[in-house]
DNA sequence: GGTTTTAAGTTGCAACTGGAAACTTAAATA
DNA sequence: TATTTAAGTTTCCAGTTGCAACTTAAAACC
């Protein structure tokens, strides 16, 4: 039994799709290696809201049985979901997040305003709030290292060498 | 000339590809309609970094000529592009972010700097600086209205009628 | 104990999408 | 006018997706 994955690994790994952007050393192609799949965020989004089981997120997603394993499996293997076996019912699977996979929540988040801002048009419902006090969370925002508030024209890309040897320099040229 | 789009777009009505999840009132869904293609976040990151030509995102990214004029036409239609003639040289086009593309950054940002963390394992070079001290910007994170930094644990989903009739309800269920 | 049900996953097949390379169109330049 | 450049299109083939039916193993039922 469960050949077929390995074959379907086999194949991958046979004439692999090669990486978004191997020289760059850049976060980016190596988020989206792991979450750039059509179906991945989506089930992240399930995860997040409890969802665990195969036939649930199958339910919960409308998504093909045969994608559904093998994107759990990428996830799994990724590092973003834990598989586990159920102690009371040795059949059911569990598919939880990680601590990398929990990690993940400010980027879905940013998607998911950004989403409901420029496409929904209208807050989405249900809203994420401060189980503290309640209220809805702030807009994800990029902020500087003293909480002031960025916009693209105030940030720029320095070199790693050249912030260590001089941390304020008096001229910076703007990414945009 | 310029029929093959149309074909395209004709070919792509005919059995559209069903939305990720037309029910949900979900910003996520609708976002990744726009950027869940595999190549939308790389040609999003190269505009961010001042590309606007179709041969130097070619050239920047590695990808085929067919399938970035495709992607470049989607986020266009999107409004996270917009395509305008150089006005000395008209052959010549020019991409450039429009602000609802431009709204993207933090997502992108909080992917990178996911990928960074848990792919890459040591700081990326360049890095996003503030260019007004040149230091490097903050990790995104999810805030409460008054700026504490929650995490998982601290968030509750909320019905928004709910929201608006008990603004601060004395017990709320944690999301994990 | 034997049958049925449930959970998870696999297979085969048809349709669709992606990528490489050659081709087209139109504008600029020599 | 001939050539080059920028952008985009076409062809063709390989790879991926989705559906439906099938398999496997464990639990529940009778």
């Amino acid at each position: 039994m469960g050949y077929a994955q390995d074959d379907m690994e086999k194949a991958n790994a046979s004439h692999m799709r090669e990486p978004l952007c191997d020289i760059a050393q850049c976060g980016l192609p190596l988020a989206l290696e792991a979450m750039g799949e059509r179906w991945s965020f989506m089930i992240l989004r399930a995860a997040f809201n409890g969802v665990r089981h195969f036939e649930d997120f199958l339910e919960a997603l409308g998504i093909a049985r045969n994608i559904l394993s093998n994107r759990l499996s990428r996830l799994v293997e990724a590092g973003i979901l834990k598989r586990e076996h159920c102690a009371n019912d040795r059949r059911r699977i569990e598919y939880r997040l990680t601590p990398k996979g929990l990690d993940l929540l400010p980027a879905m988040l940013a998607l998911r305003q950004w989403g409901e801002k420029w496409e929904l048009g209208v807050p989405a419902n249900p809203v994420m709030c401060d189980s503290r006090d309640g209220q809805p969370i702030a807009t994800i925002s990029i902020v500087a290292h003293d909480g002031r508030v960025l916009t693209p024209a105030d940030l720029t890309w320095r070199e790693l060498s050249e912030l260590q040897a001089d941390p304020a320099p008096a001229a910076l040229r703007k990414v945009l």
